[in-house]
DNA sequence: CTCCGGCTCT
DNA sequence: AGAGCCGGAG
């Protein structure tokens, strides 16, 4: 382990990234950053943010804010639900801990849009309180200097080596070392995060319903809002396939419908 | 065409 | 436990 330890910390020192988050760092900076990043690249998340943050820039205007205005902020990003999450998250944490984030592990968990990832991150990078967790970077690392030459291996196996490696008096740095060193495995050609239990190959995007509600979220964005027929002209798409698809998007809370006529809720 | 990502709901 | 959710890069 203190080997280990060693060489995330000696690759940190040569290969640290800078990121806008890293370098201002406020829980509400941080809470935006890694709602972003739990399921989109830094690459795009780093021309994201800085205009997002400037434009919402605290818990307030966020929660205030139509959510019209948060997903143009947040077109490119992908995961649109994420966006409306971020928008909960922050009405909760107004009403709930009057604009302060909680400090505690279960509090942020029970925020919208926030698993053992995200909690764990924020704990972190917000507080610099060390809890073990587990995301991509994280899962990589283990993988390749542990788990060598293993198959399916599950972060139930991880987790342990993750708690015994954590830096207890400075976790915030501790994973940002992990996490670059993680990311620098990503780009080899054999991502070690195909030996995670997890791994799994995905559908197609073409044609998905995937695809559908982001078209839909483009369209409704652009034109304020739309009768129904409309949207099966704009679109291309027949009421069969479109309507299901709406459907799901009201139920998520992402678009609502007045009158027939349907817009960004 | 294949690839990446954590949370939510079932 | 498993499926669904996005957009951009290779």
């Amino acid at each position: 382990m203190k080997a280990f330890r060693r060489k995330i910390i000696s690759f940190y020192r040569r290969r640290k990234r800078t990121f806008p988050w890293r370098e201002e760092i406020t829980p509400y900076r941080i809470v935006v950053s890694e709602i972003m990043l739990q399921q989109t690249g830094v690459e795009r998340v780093e021309e994201k943010f800085e205009p997002f943050v400037t434009k919402l820039p605290d818990f307030e205007s966020l929660a205030g804010a139509p959510l019209r205005e948060i997903m143009e902020a947040w077109q490119g990003l992908g995961y649109n639900r994420r966006a409306l999450s971020l928008k909960r998250l922050a009405q909760a944490v107004i009403e709930r801990y009057s604009g302060e984030l909680p400090r505690d592990r279960e509090s942020l968990l029970a925020l919208p849009g926030v698993g053992e990832a995200t909690a764990g991150a924020i704990m972190a990078f917000a507080f610099n309180v060390p809890l073990a967790f587990i995301e991509t970077n994280i899962r990589r690392v283990f993988i390749h200097h542990f788990f060598t030459g293993c198959q399916k291996v599950s972060d139930r196996q991880i987790m342990p080596l993750v708690e015994a490696a954590l830096d207890r008096s400075n976790p915030r740095d501790w994973y940002y070392a992990l996490m670059d060193y993680g990311s620098a495995l990503g780009g080899t050609a054999n991502n070690p995060n195909r030996k995670s239990s997890r791994y799994a190959k995905q559908a197609p995007f073409h044609d998905s319903d995937r695809k559908v509600r982001g078209d839909m979220i483009r369209l409704l964005l652009g034109a304020g809002s739309m009768a129904i027929d409309d949207i099966i002209d704009a679109t291309g798409h027949g009421a069969d396939r479109l309507v299901p698809v709406l459907c799901a998007m009201v139920r998520d809370g992402l678009v609502t419908e007045e009158a027939g006529r349907y817009r960004i809720a």
